[in-house]
RNA sequence: UCCUCCUUAGCUCAGUUGGUUAGAGCACAUGACUGUUAAUCAUGGGGUCCUAGGUUCAAGUCCUAGAGGGGGAGCCA
């Protein structure tokens, strides 16, 4: 067989490659279909780089029957060929194949992705072979995508990368239950005399978790950098079992010193928006897939968010909207409480029609860490609420004080002897510094369209569930 | 963790009041067709009705428990 040069599909397809018609190429990739008569047959081939098949077209006079018998549905093969035209509707060019090679059979009895009706719950159980379908290949182009936007960006805005911690010692960081990190031998766990765990024992000579949040660290490259973001990922060990939680995710936090909370909520909707304009600009075939599968709006909704500014708004405001509104609802509405979904999913779907920035919420529900305002009852706290998905970002200004934090983490019952190099940056060049976390995949829900934030990542981890 | 719904062929689903041999579409196999687009047409093979108990002359169907999954809630990003 001829030893061509491959090249990639998305190449063909948009002509990025300097190709003529005429030409000998060759293309590799996987067969999703192949259809045909007695004297020739269509392959469509994908090689992942984009969600298009080039079309090979198999002149089986030409061909060993038994070769291209086993051409079957999921099977890998290497094929020279002409680009020409196509004589067929719904392509411009197509391959004439002279030459075709076998990488990979794929059994039709036991391969378990056929030419249509799966189910997003099916292709979760085969998630080591999801990616090769439409939706999944469209969804982790996009993640990609997503993820080296959000680098660029930050690149761009003279943020540096920093990287914070997965393991910790700290159980303090924030709200959530930690998967312990231990190398002790489960079955025989050293006690000290009084009959407790001896975590000196253990591999760094005391009790350490998988981080819940890059937060606490990210503020000490602030408070020198200047501003910084975290990208990596992030363990929670809740029994949360929902569309919109994983107990391992992707999270970014910039942090900053110099922003108070409304150069927070600036960074924060530019930093959505530009994400969510990259996406428009640069996955179009993917969207337009997700669009025509999954949510007929999901090209208008980005573009709405991308030209509208977010709508802010204090907590106190919100609760009086919500007092005022003509909507019963199951849970009471109550100064100094947190608003339970129905009341954000209210405000932002139908009050308002846009993305909600609330701040300002009663300190009693919001972290130690968070500024104290001058009324004694809220923080300068701020959630970016959006549709379908809820609470997208979380963040806040920071107490810079270090007398105000102290007293609020003895409030609180924050250990401060663990934490003393946190209170560090308070207690020595101490500045205003603010920033906030925002969960990757539940970005991806909402520039894919998807529902459920198991589909948007390649492996999800969730109660019950760690397998491939 | 709580509430609720679901589990029947490889996949998606139907299955009447508890009653004979559990069906369809797709997929697969064979055949037909010189250019298909989730190709089409004909024929054919294919079942632990999620698991374990129970009620009944009789259970895919009713009851109990369990497992897995979906949706909603809580926790949050």
């Amino acid at each position: 067989m001829k030893d061509l040069k491959r090249i990639e599909i998305i190449d063909l397809l948009q002509g990025r490659a300097t190709l003529e018609i005429g030409k000998e190429i060759c293309v590799k990739g996987w067969v999703r279909t192949k259809r045909g008569n007695k004297s020739i047959a269509f392959i469509a081939l994908n090689d992942g780089t984009i969600i298009h098949n080039i079309q090979v077209v198999v002149d089986l006079s030409k061909f060993d029957e038994d070769l291209i018998k086993r051409i079957t549905t999921g099977a890998c093969i290497r094929a020279n060929g002409t680009l020409v035209e196509s004589m067929g509707q719904g392509q411009s060019v197509e391959i004439q194949a002279t030459e075709i090679e076998i990488y990979g059979e794929a059994d039709v009895d036991t391969y378990p992705l056929q030419k249509k009706g799966h189910t997003l719950e099916f292709l979760r159980e085969i998630a080591h072979l999801r990616p090769r379908t439409n939706t999944f290949g469209a969804i982790f182009r996009m993640r990609h995508a997503m993820a080296y936007a959000i680098h660029k960006y930050y690149n761009d805005k003279r943020f540096f990368y920093w990287h914070s911690p997965l393991i910790t010692a700290s159980d303090c960081e924030g709200a959530g239950e930690m998967f312990q990190v231990t190398t002790m031998d489960l079955n025989n766990i050293p006690k000290t005399q009084d009959g407790k765990i001896d975590f000196s024992q253990d591999f760094y000579g005391k009790q350490t978790a998988l981080t819940v949040s890059g937060q606490l660290e990210g503020e000490l490259g602030a408070m020198s950098l200047g501003k910084i973001y975290t990208f990596g990922p992030t363990f929670r060990a809740e029994n949360s079992n929902t569309p919109r939680h994983l107990a391992e995710f992707w999270m970014i936090e910039p942090e900053m010193a110099f922003y108070d909370l409304n150069d927070n909520m600036d960074l924060a909707e530019d930093f959505i928006k530009y994400c969510v304009k990259y996406a428009l600009d640069n996955c179009k075939d993917d969207l337009e897939f997700l669009q025509n599968m999954y949510d007929k709006e999901l090209i208008e909704r980005l573009n709405f968010v991308v030209e509208n500014d977010f709508i802010r708004l204090k907590y106190t405001e919100a609760i009086d909207i919500l007092l005022k509104a003509d909507q019963k609802f199951e849970f009471p509405i109550d100064w100094g409480t947190d608003l339970q979904s129905e009341h954000e999913r209210y405000l932002v779907e139908k009050h308002f029609k846009k993305p909600v920035i609330l701040i300002d919420y009663p300190k009693e529900i919001k972290a130690f860490y968070m500024k104290q305002n001058e009324d004694g009852k809220t923080v300068r706290a701020m959630d970016v609420l959006f549709p379908k998905i809820g609470e997208i970002i979380g963040g806040s200004q920071r107490e810079e004080s270090l007398e105000k934090l102290m007293k609020r983490m003895d409030e609180m019952g924050v250990p401060k002897e663990e934490m003393s190099w946190y209170l560090d940056t308070r207690r020595f060049g101490s500045a205003p510094h603010s920033g906030f976390g925002l969960g990757f995949e539940r970005l991806l829900l909402f520039v894919t369209g998807m529902s459920n934030i198991r589909d948007v990542i390649p492996f999800p981890r969730t109660p019950k569930n760690a397998d491939f």
